[in-house]
DNA sequence: ATTTAATATTGCAATATTACGATGTTAATT
DNA sequence: AATTAACATCGTAATATTGCAATATTAAAT
């Protein structure tokens, strides 16, 4: 199959799921943390930064972007990247949830 | 290609994004809070609960166990799995860095 | 209007992931 | 010792991801 069968989950998995896929990729990660540093807001050196083809760092951008991580212009010459801070803080919250509900009841092994 | 370029990456990217590919699959989130919804942690009853079958529940389970997520007895004819609540903190902190400094210096568009 | 710089899209190859049937392994039970 | 219950492993098919060269698009600069 190849595909993951997501009927059987509930949309709270799947949202966690999702978001983590995005940081699922350490490039992605780097991509993150470096447009988040930069305080005008202007990423064109991500290439240079992260070091892999132009190409690449595009299709990256667009799964931040299509998980809603990303604010800005995206038309014409020059990008204005920005991360969503309440999206960012929504999945901050996210994850802490779900690691708090997950090491309550851990036995002791 | 297919296979990312890690040797581009710093440890902690590669770290966050091997604990993120855990997270990434909503069945491994579903398998994880399950484990630790467990008090007695016998956790034989997967198969029922996720809806997967048993080989692809045992191939979660290791992703799961291969990032060090996983703590038990996992010889013999049952199992007693547990997650590792010092490594999920750890995760917690790392994951949690992320955000905070990635949230930091967000632009104002 | 051309050129140029910055980014997006397309097409494709290499590899990874997801899923399950069939089969192997292990230890308790009979 | 044979059976059984609970997992693991193998093999394999379907699909997704990663990466880049080539090309297209876009808007500013000339």
């Amino acid at each position: 199959m190849g595909a993951s069968k997501t009927e059987l989950h509930s949309t709270q998995h799947i949202r966690i799921a999702e978001i983590a896929k995005v940081l699922s990729h350490p490039a992605r990660v780097a991509i993150m943390e470096h447009i988040a540093s930069q305080q005008d807001c202007i990423c064109s050196d991500l290439v240079e930064e992260i070091g892999l083809s132009q190409p690449t760092i595009s299709q990256h951008l667009q799964v931040i972007r299509n998980a809603g991580l990303l604010k800005g212009n995206f038309e014409g010459k020059r990008l204005c990247y920005c991360l969503d801070a309440e999206r960012l803080q929504e999945i901050q919250s996210l994850f802490n949830n779900f690691f708090n509900t997950s090491s309550a009841n851990c036995c002791t092994l």
